[in-house]
RNA sequence: CGGUGAUUAGCGCAGCUUGGUAGCGCACUUGGUUUGGGUCCAAGGGGUCGCAAGUUCGAAUCUUGCAUCACCGACCA
């Protein structure tokens, strides 16, 4: 490709909207324009990587034996009625009609579809293992598109399905898709690690993410500083301490605590530690059958977070999780937020499991502006049920039993999980088994984000130039930079020369034909991120040479111009 | 959906306080100049000042409403 026929498109100024510097260089670099929130129309610089990503992933789950299927975006609210998800997917499900009225969706992802075909079109169990995939657009509603292409309404996905008469076969390609999903972010030069993963709302059980590590992650994800385990914060395990509690040593004391709400508050009024502190937060249970809503109360140490994964995982717990309304607070704890605590408190008590080891600890006295000292359980607080809480921190021991935890950003760039039955059994989706009778199949689903992974990749990869590419996704390979060809016909000739050479063994080349100096080459190249600079000037051509300029290394040197192929072998 | 802020040329911004019909840098066009790291000079083109209503002789500027965009939070395969 010239320049002069090319639409570069690059810029010199950030657009204000930018935030995160993978956003902020795609816009530069020409590789997307924003059309509305959350929706970006990909340029030919862009297209290029896109297309990239998305051949080795289409590569790799072909090496699986996977058969590439595309299926419609708009899909009949039917289906999706058929599956339960009409009502429990939200507003992040763009849901319209049609001419005629009948409602449809914007797919934000394909299992009601996939297993409705594979209903219709498998019936024997000798079709089986089936695995399925599609690299397509995905509509989601975010409540708030951001960082670029990051988090859009509209992306590119691969999903992939499986199809398995038992369990046991499902876990066989799970672990081959893990394998690819390996394969896929090696060839792709990432820094990623899978980790494990909180299944969420699309349900089942093993679930494992693939994250690309960065700064600008929106997840927190929880290693051990020895061994390889890696957890998803939302899932990893907080151990319970080990030491025995210790025994009281204080009185119950009721002390004034005027104008005192926050732990913070606690803190500073009562001159303690916050290790020695507990909160306690109230939250609506599953509803009796009398259709009242139980409040139940969860009971932290001072300098935890809640893990609202965890609780919702609690049978008690009501899903989605809700915190308890004001007047809620009222009636259960007879006092306001800030004043609550598990002592004498008449509702379900459920303890974090580091919190259950505190002795002599602090708490709301369920007055307000009253605390308790010198509170201890079963002596002060019994009948409470202990559980695993609060998000892991870093120094925790970690949950494999090795090391402490250590936490780092990610964006989660590929999802894998195991589904079960559940939309086989709502789909009606089963198959005859050896013996002639009807079974349901069991599946599997495997995401990967082909668009994020684009912002991922630049995320890790850039400097104050620009991007620098890993040279399996580089939108050129390589670049020509003729030196003032408009006045020197060798340097023109041989520009040329190197062109056609590149190009007829299939090397993606930008040959910068345009009649620009020097400096402005060279700054829209780095900033596209082109792995290999070929410049060509007059003070080289004698010795037959060009002189070669890596991006990732920055390093310079003087290559025989028949030895350029060399570099791309 | 709550909080905050923004909206003036393709991009980045000034002008608004104190109302008088719009400006700067980059980009773009033309001519010249320069040519191994974003040259320099000159001349140009491009804006219903987000939309609507109001106040006024007169509104980018004041008032009200709406829309859009972004950030923080909640939300989220």
């Amino acid at each position: 490709m010239r320049t002069s026929q090319y639409l570069l498109s690059t810029l010199k100024e950030t657009p204000a909207s930018a935030e995160v510097i993978s956003h902020q260089l795609m816009l530069r670099a020409g590789l997307v324009r924003n059309l509305a929130s959350g929706l970006y129309t990909w340029l030919p610089t862009g297209l290029r990587v896109l297309k990239k990503v998305e051949n080795i992933v289409r590569e790799e789950m072909q090496r699986t034996n996977a058969n590439e299927i595309l299926m419609p975006m708009v899909q009949p609210a039917d289906l999706w009625e058929e599956s339960g998800r009409w009502d429990d997917y939200g507003p992040e499900l763009l849901r319209l009609n049609d001419r005629h009225k009948r409602p449809f969706v914007l797919g934000p992802t394909h299992e009601e579809v996939i297993t409705k075909l594979v209903a219709n079109v498998v019936s024997s169990y000798k079709q089986l293992p089936l695995s399925l995939f599609q690299i397509q657009t995905k509509f989601r509603d975010e409540i708030r598109p951001r960082f670029g292409v990051m988090r859009s309404r509209e992306f590119l996905m691969k999903d992939a399905y499986s199809f398995h008469l038992e369990d046991d076969c499902l876990e066989k390609t799970y672990k081959t898709m893990f394998d690819a999903y390996c394969r896929i972010f090696d060839r792709l030069g990432l820094n990623y690690r899978p980790v494990l993963a909180d299944s969420g709302s699309i349900g089942g059980d093993a679930s494992h993410e693939f994250h690309v590590l960065a700064e600008s992650g929106e997840d927190d994800i929880a290693f051990s500083d020895v061994s390889d385990f890696a957890a998803n914060v939302e899932k990893a395990e907080a151990l319970a301490p080990t030491e025995q509690r210790a025994e009281p040593t204080q009185d119950l004391t009721k002390v004034a605590t005027p104008n005192v709400a926050s732990i913070e508050d606690v803190t500073d009024f009562l001159k303690v530690d916050i290790k020695n502190t507990v909160k306690t937060l109230l939250v609506c249970g599953v509803e009796n059958e009398d259709g009242t809503t139980p409040i139940i109360a969860l009971v932290l140490r001072g300098d935890h977070q809640l893990n609202e994964i965890k609780a919702e995982n609690l049978p008690q717990v009501a899903t989605p999780l809700a915190f308890a309304t004001d007047d809620q607070i009222m009636s259960a704890a007879n006092c306001k937020a800030g004043s609550i605590g598990p002592v004498g408190l008449d509702v379900k008590v459920i303890v974090d499991r580091t919190a259950a080891q505190l002795s002599d600890f602090i708490c709301g006295a369920n007055e307000n502006d009253m605390h308790f000292t010198g509170v201890n359980w079963e002596r002060d607080c019994s009948d409470i049920e202990i559980a695993d809480l609060r998000n892991v921190v870093e120094g925790d021991p970690s949950p494999c039993g090795q090391g402490k935890i250590i936490i780092k950003r990610g964006i989660e760039v590929g999802h894998i999980f195991q589904l079960g039955t559940k939309y086989a059994k709502a789909m009606n989706c089963t198959v005859l088994n050896e013996g002639g009778k009807n079974q349901t199949l069991t599946m599997g689903c495997y995401g990967i984000g082909i668009s994020r992974i684009v912002a991922a990749a630049i995320e890790q990869n850039h400097d104050e130039y620009g991007i620098k590419w890993p040279e399996a996704i580089a939108p050129f390979q390589a670049a020509i930079v003729p030196m003032n060809m408009a006045k020197s016909a060798r340097v023109k000739e041989t520009a040329e020369a190197l062109y056609e050479t590149l190009k007829q063994n299939n090397i993606d080349v930008l040959f910068d034909d345009r009649k620009e100096r020097p400096g402005v080459m060279f700054a829209d190249h780095e900033l596209m991120g082109t792995p290999y600079l070929l410049i060509v000037g007059e003070r080289n051509l004698d010795a037959q040479q060009v002189e070669l300029k890596n991006r990732i290394t920055g390093e310079k040197s003087l290559i025989a111009i028949d030895d350029v192929m060399s570099l791309f072998s």
